[in-house]
DNA sequence: AAATATACGTGACATTTATCAAGAACTGAT
DNA sequence: ATCAGTTCTTGATAAATGTCACGTATATTT
């Protein structure tokens, strides 16, 4: 399990085993049921997660208290509310487990700790970062361009394991349609 | 101009003069007219940008050749198509002046010269993909809970100068209505 | 095994938004 | 002052999507 931790980091920045041995004592190992909260909404946000093993969603509840998916985050993603993270107020969002699921804890004292002694972590953080930031605005260039029904096709072509793990309600709470028409969509 | 530069960079980190003239030797000036491209569709990505003044559209053009406004930027904003620039590929959106625009540009090279010499500007850039990161997630938040009318009313309270400075038909592209529809908006 | 909750699909109807078409108001160039 | 281009609005209609209501199948709990 921490293998995978390096193996991911790896990936970007090489790490020597001292350097990851350094790495890995800035993060807490947890384990979630279905179900149970990472992130509550109102609440501080002590930690970034990376997933071990799992599957989570970040939601958002609006007024009338409507759940929305803002991500979904399984094994080798990284997730948090990182607004409430960085500034250290409360969350916005709520982070649930939809499986069991088990996660590498880092709390932000330890992300600038990590960053300061070792500084290849901030490359791999900005890295990361960048990814994140692509990723997001090609889910808004979807939207822009693309109907309730090629969103889902493309969902399913770029995430086929997703559409196995989650009830369709949760991928429509991701798409920004209603369950309903998600369900006519397939016709 | 470059004390525009510096006064923005030092929102997040100090810099000494000299570390200033250190960064200030990676960037190159360049002016553009109304309608000019500084990214064109299809071609290399030479430069990240930051806006000194006047006013760009990121634009992502469809199959049927509608056009989309990923972003907009303006004084004080970076903007590149950020794919194509980290890879170096060609790319996929173009980058257009809706005014006459300044901007400084940085290379990839450049980029990566100025991380390594002066790390802080690798935390500076950091904190700017962070934050650019939560932006984007908000415009998808906005977009899971509200109407096009909502949006709309969340764009001009967000950027109010934005409004005035661009036809309605460009605010249309980038909220994702028709120009037909958010002209029905305002009644 | 029975009871309960969850997931999924579908019909009927309302609402939102897109599309096509036309024209008015404004801007800039000559 | 005129002309051409752009911007904005509005009407009529079609298409997409949401909402409410209901039924059924499948898990999960007791």
């Amino acid at each position: 399990m921490q293998h995978q931790l390096r193996a991911h980091i790896e990936k970007i920045v090489p790490l020597s085993d001292e350097e990851f041995d350094f790495v890995r004592a800035h993060f807490t190992a947890k384990k979630f049921k279905k179900h149970q909260y990472l992130i509550q909404e109102g609440y501080p946000v002590k930690y970034h997660h990376f997933v071990v093993s799992g599957l989570l969603k970040l939601v958002y509840t609006d007024d009338s208290g409507k759940q929305h998916i803002v991500a979904f985050a399984m094994e080798d993603w990284w997730e948090t509310d990182f607004h409430a993270y960085y500034t250290q107020t409360n969350a916005t969002m709520s982070l649930e487990c939809v499986e069991e699921t088990e996660v590498l804890c880092l709390s932000l004292d330890d992300y600038r700790k990590l960053c300061d002694g070792l500084p290849k972590m901030e490359r791999f953080f900005l890295e990361k970062s960048h990814w994140g930031f692509i990723g997001v605005q090609r889910r808004i260039i979807s939207w822009l361009t693309s109907s309730a029904k090629e969103r889902y096709e493309q969902l399913l072509a770029k995430y086929p394991q997703l559409v196995q793990r989650v009830p369709k309600s949760l991928l429509a709470a991701y798409l920004g349609v209603s369950r309903e028409t998600l369900s006519r969509l397939s016709r």
